[in-house]
RNA sequence: GCGGACGUGGCGGAAUGGUAGACGCCGGGGACUUAAAAUCCCCUGAGCCUUGCUCGUGCGGGUUCGAGUCCCGCCGUCCGUACCA
């Protein structure tokens, strides 16, 4: 055995073993039970992070785990390929988007394989290939031919330096993000996937999802924003018009004091056509800022329209109409009725503009009609000064309001959802062309299936701004598959969540000539263990939620959720080193390689001078508080960073980086390493060869390790395989010994991979793969301890302890605690009044 | 505002209502060495009148023989989200 472990050598050659015989690779036919582990696939921006390596060091040990138990494992690795970094790096660089792409996939392949990860190479897939968004295409139709894809016009924000839609998220202030030119609106017409069809039924299915995360599914929920009222016309006094509104408290209606419009309710512009001040009222709306803070402190503004309206249960009561800033075109009906004691904005407004405000929910014993307080009742009570509801608890006023509407033909109950349709047009070059030709006479025509993939040409430039697929000479003009006349194609291409909404299903089954085979989908999913970062919650979570769904609905696979449990793994932290800059008071940060920090205190390596240490926060290229992966694989080994990622912080929470922590876990890799190597140095006598504690201690280790793992809790694991290690270390040599290293071994093999193939390997070069090997077992018996530390409490306070056999009597324990000195001192005399004895645990007295 | 999570030594964190601080990091002391690295051993919540005692899990109450854990009320930090009618 050499001295010390050589991670530089041994990585790269148990990496090339696993590679050449295919060790990680799943076998479709196979009979033993199935586990299908998966993280979420990287966008390939160049270079891996640090939470990719904890991301992926995860999965990794499960799945390394999973097989020991004895299942046949799907662990598949891919790219997220598709996107908007590929098209600016080739704006910018001058570079083909696709190339970009591939180079960078390359490169953090290499990165990934550097790590070890028990991967199955074979299924890799990149989104931006043919072979995959080909097969997308298909889908589309697909969903497209069951109704679940439409057209139609809808406002966009266009910036019209870089000719482009950009998403929400794009638009800063107004400006494009990259061409700081003003955002217009414009109406496109734009591809929707109906996801409010299955509003519904995605928010019941997260009551399914008991191995999600409580927060992302209240998120979710949140998100979908079901709420159930009444839609109701309040008729303008004197006509047959009416506004429409919708309200979640009907109940309240007798305490009705305004009606409000949005600023960009189409009577609001009516209104203003010949209002001058109206027009100018409605251009301060728009211009009102966005941003939360704005919102918080934002006035309750108000333009009286000069207008009213009726009360719809009597005819003579009549409402002024407001036009108002905290009413919002796109949700509801753009339009709100105010009942001011019940709802706190309405308050606000009431009060500022001096309307009445009518209690109609008893507040308690107060059933005043003057609603005095500032604060708005929004408790449950029963209804007061509302005619025929008056005495009413407000579920039923609820009920009783809605069924009268209905009936006298005023008003109906509706179910709202925040959820919108998912807009999946992107005017851009670099994803999935959208699989329509446009044809002056047959409109819009799906490609035939035959024709596909529509395969993006690979002559573009970028020299001019906008989608390139437009201004293409050729690609472009085709003949309608229909009449044959000549036609386009849809330029648009396929927002990249679309990508990333069904990858799972092809991981599992690849068919050249179809997305996926039903029954191999039957075989694989739902993943058993998604794990990923708690950024994607919504938008990628929700996606792929309904997408499989959809897919679900028009009858080509059998599950409807993709994702039996999930988990959301916290980010990778590091303190920031950094310097104000004396010329204008700004932090100037230096990276953890730049400094040389020497226990609290850091010094810049370039001038020795010290630097301040700030906060620890998530890493990230502005604060320079990055550490490069590979470095550390180059530096401390595969098996070091991976052990560093499982350690300490539970997976679930931020992981603060350090140069010492590193450092701590290259040390116990090389520990491990000479423990390995005393395998087979036995006891010198048969007395030493059996010991039974430490058989116990392994026993113990052995079911709570995979306890731990199956729990994802990794930093509990970590701790046991301490304790156990230090516990084999100090034990004398014996045959019992030597077996707790190698099942140790065994243990840490699916964290340390490199290592424990190395350690082996070098004693038995003709062993099989501990990559392959099983899981230790452990005898139930050996789990529990013959002797038992019992601990002596006189009022509950500790006072000593005493070691019993265990399954000690309650009578002989009551006496043993009697019997001892410090518990006599610490009663005083005192008689003991009470003894509460709970067997193997505790005995306290009660004087 | 609403929703969620969290609050335990110098730090990351353990702890089915039953011995708070496992395990790791940092720090201190020692052994080995000409020396260093590596390795090994010991100590490491605070305080005190140090065979031991007192205090101690954000704060204030409560339930209990016994509370980090359960209940009520606060405070703080982080994350998400929003004029959602």
């Amino acid at each position: 055995m050499t001295e010390r472990f050589d991670p530089s050598q041994a990585d790269g050659r148990w990496q090339r073993v696993w590679d050449e015989r295919q060790t990680f690779r799943a076998d479709d036919t196979s009979d033993k039970p199935r586990s299908f582990v998966l993280e979420m696939f990287p966008y390939p921006s160049g270079r891996i992070h640090i939470g990719h390596v904890r991301n992926y060091t995860m999965g990794d040990v499960l799945a390394r785990y999973k097989r020991m138990q004895g299942f046949e494992v799907l662990h598949p690795m891919g790219w997220d390929a598709f996107g908007m970094p590929a098209e600016n790096a080739a704006m910018e660089k001058g570079v083909h988007p696709g190339g970009w792409t591939r180079e960078n996939i390359a490169n953090m392949k290499a990165q990934l394989q550097r790590l070890g990860f028990a991967l199955d190479w074979s299924r890799e897939i990149s989104t931006c290939e043919p072979e995959y968004y080909g097969h997308e295409q298909a889908l589309f139709l697909d969903l497209y031919a069951g109704g679940l894809v439409y057209r139609k016009e809808s406002a966009v924000n266009w910036d019209p330096v870089d000719m482009t839609v950009l998403a929400n998220e794009q638009v800063i202030d107004g400006r494009g993000w990259r061409s700081g030119a003003l955002v217009e609106k414009r109406k496109l017409s734009q591809w929707f996937l109906k996801i409010t069809d299955f509003a519904e039924e995605l928010l019941e299915g997260l009551s399914t999802l008991d191995g999600w995360p409580e927060k992302v599914r209240t998120m979710q929920e949140n998100w979908i924003g079901k709420s159930q009222g009444l839609r109701c016309t309040f008729r303008l006094a004197g006509t047959q018009d009416g506004i429409e509104v919708y309200t979640t408290r009907p109940d309240t209606l007798f305490g009705a004091s305004f009606v409000a419009i949005a600023a960009d309710h189409p009577l609001a512009a009516s209104l203003a056509a010949n209002a001058p001040e109206l027009q100018e009222f409605i251009a301060t709306c728009k211009r009102g800022g966005t941003t939360a803070a704005e919102l918080e402190t934002a006035e309750k503004l108000g333009f009286n329209t000069g207008l009213s309206v009726e009360h719809p249960l009597d005819p003579d009561w009549h409402l002024p109409v407001y036009v108002a800033n905290f009413v919002l075109m796109d949700y509801g009906t753009g339009a709100v009725f105010g009942c001011p004691a019940h709802d706190q904005r309405d308050l606000d407004f009431a009060r500022k503009y001096g309307l009445p405000v009518h209690r109609v929910v008893a507040d308690g014993d107060n059933e005043a009609l003057e609603y005095d307080s500032d604060e708005a009742y929004t408790g449950p009570g029963r209804l007061v000064n509302s005619g025929w509801m008056t005495g009413m608890t407000v579920p039923e006023a609820k009920a009783a309001i809605i069924a009268k509407a209905g009936h006298d033909g005023w008003g109906e109950a509706e179910t709202q959802y925040r959820l919108r349709d998912w807009g999946v047009s992107r005017q851009r070059y670099w994803g999935t062309p959208i699989p329509f030709i446009h044809c002056e006479t047959c409109g819009v025509v799906p490609v035939p299936k035959s024709d596909l993939p529509v395969v993006l040409p690979e002559d573009v430039d970028f020299k001019t701004p906008g989608n390139p697929l437009v201004r293409h000479a050729t690609w472009k003009h085709v003949d309608c598959p229909s009449c044959g006349a000549k036609a386009e194609r849809e330029t648009d291409t396929l927002d990249t969540f679309v990508n990333s909404s069904w990858y799972f299903l092809r991981f599992a089954s690849q068919p050249a000539d179809k997305p996926f085979d039903e029954s191999e989908i039957a075989r694989w999913l739902p993943v058993e263990q998604y794990i990923g970062g708690i950024e994607h919650a919504i938008l990628h979570l929700l996606y792929a939620r309904f997408w499989t769904r959809a897919l679900e609905r028009i009858g080509k696979i059998k599950i409807k959720e993709p994702f039996a449990s999930l988990f959301t793994q916290g980010m990778v932290t590091h303190e920031t080193y950094s310097r104000v800059d004396p010329a204008n008071g700004q932090p100037i940060y230096f990276s953890p390689a730049e400094v040389d920090k020497q226990g609290d205190a850091a010094k810049l390596k370039a001038d020795g001078a010290p630097v301040d240490i700030g906060r620890v926060i998530k890493m990230s290229k502005s604060k320079k508080n990055v550490v490069d992966p590979d470095e550390i694989v180059a530096t401390y080994g595969a098996d070091a960073i991976r052990w560093f990622m499982l350690s300490d912080s539970p997976p679930e929470r931020d992981l603060p980086w350090s140069e010492a922590g590193i450092e701590g876990c290259a040390r116990f890799v090389q520990r491990l390493w000479r423990l390995f190597g005393q395998i087979g140095a036995g006891g010198a006598g048969a007395d030493a060869n059996n010991d039974i504690a430490l058989e116990r201690k392994l026993h113990q280790t052995v079911a709570a390790v995979a306890a731990d793992i199956e729990a994802l809790s990794f930093n509990k694991a970590v701790a046991r395989i301490y304790e156990l290690t230090g516990a084999i270390e100090k034990a004398p040599l014996s045959s019992t010994r030597s077996d707790a290293i190698y099942k140790l071994r065994l243990m840490i093999a699916p964290m340390m991979p490199h290592l424990a193939e190395e350690s082996l390997h070098e004693r038995w070069p003709d062993a099989e793969l501990i990559s392959n090997e099983a899981w230790p077992s452990f005898d139930p018996a050996m789990l529990i301890d013959d002797e038992v530390t019992v601990a002596i409490q006189v009022m509950g306070k500790l006072r000593d302890t005493i070691t019993v056999a265990k399954g000690t009597g309650k009578e002989e324990l009551e006496a043993l605690a009697l019997a001892s000195d410090k518990v006599q001192r610490a009663l005083e005399g005192k008689p003991v009044k009470k003894v509460i004895v709970v067997p193997d645990r505790l005995v306290n007295l009660v004087a």
